[in-house]
DNA sequence: TCCTTTCTTGAATATGCATTCAAGATAATC
DNA sequence: GATTATCTTGAATGCATATTCAAGAAAGGA
């Protein structure tokens, strides 16, 4: 009897950091032994293969923004205030242009969500989540009589995602403040029409 | 004394949708050939390497989508109607769930992009010249006096340029107009506020 | 018709890569 | 301390792939 060595979560995140540099197919399992410090043999052993590990990696991906987002609301502040510190969080990894801060859900939608469904649905139940959390923190605005009471929820959440997307897409080719910031503030302010 | 056989324009597109489906990294020379007739040492003759055909279709497909831009605002319709028929027809491109009807550049930016300082530049002005023709579209529209008058035409644009990467995104989880319409319709009326 | 130039062909090359596996190492159990 | 079960190691394997190049084909000019 013996216990596996590594830390489980440390070789995802190094997996994940990986993949969002030079993306799936362009990530030799070479730069993932160097990435995660283990050997080809103990990568196929824990994850069966370059696509479970970067199906692993994305659900590390996702627990830990899931963790991030929670902890943000979690605070009994304006929800608003919230929702705004979040989208200027975005707009603040956008402008590092530090590729380890993207979204590794949109990055591999794009890559491989379409070639894959196993990968697509994953992703898809992801993003699905997160959207959902944005529609709770709206539901809580709408019952604090922050936002409009005809707000539709669902589609004000799905709005927002569609903006953060693009935001992150935009800043892919203009990583500026003065340019982002007021895109973020304009995103921001539809939720008071 | 021969002149060269095969249509640059139909090779470019053909190599264009191969890139569409399987993105850059994953589609090899193999099916680049089998894509647009061309054996793999006309390829290299006419494009000088794989890089070299992705920026030629990367080009082409600029060239496509102006036409297809230029044509579409070259009557003398109300140019909101224009933007509003535009933004609809790409909620149709996504309903197709074709991926030859995706977005060469936000898909190529997203994976090569980031790791190729050419591509990176290449794209960047193709989606700069993108983002002014739009913001000709708006001052048409203010010296009509169909949005307001105060309008940041430049901050406008960006916004739509934002909502529709952020559609397109949007459009490969729920290929749904039922969900894209509303969005769409939403990202049209930040227009008029 | 013949010659020259240019284009086309596709097999060969060389490299890079995902995956495997058998030997070695380590921890728990007796 | 011996035994056993499990984990780790990393070189070997076989396949996929980008690129090259020399021979063949076709067009224009003499």
């Amino acid at each position: 009897m013996r216990n596996a060595e590594f830390d489980r979560q440390a070789v995802l995140r190094a997996a994940m950091r990986a993949f969002l540099v030079k993306g799936y197919a362009k990530t030799s399992m070479a730069d993932l032994t160097k990435a995660t410090g283990l050997h080809p043999g103990s990568i196929y052993c824990a994850f069966e293969n370059k696509k479970g590990l970067l199906i692993a990696a994305i659900g590390q991906y996702h627990d830990d923004r899931s963790a991030q987002f929670q902890q943000l609301f979690a605070n009994n502040n304006n929800p608003l205030h919230n929702l705004k510190a979040y989208l200027d969080g975005i707009v603040q990894e956008c402008l590092s242009c530090d590729a380890t801060q993207a979204c590794l859900l949109t990055k591999a939608l794009s890559e491989v969500g379409e070639q894959d469904e196993d990968i697509h649905q994953l992703i898809h139940r992801n993003l699905h989540a997160w959207q959902q959390g944005i529609e709770q923190v709206l539901n809580m605005a709408k019952s604090q009589r922050l936002i409009p009471a005809d707000t539709n929820s669902q589609v004000q959440a799905q709005f927002l995602m569609m903006g953060i997307y693009g935001l992150r897409t935009f800043g892919h080719t203009e990583p500026n403040a003065a340019v982002l910031q007021p895109l973020a503030d304009k995103l921001f302010s539809s939720l008071l029409n």
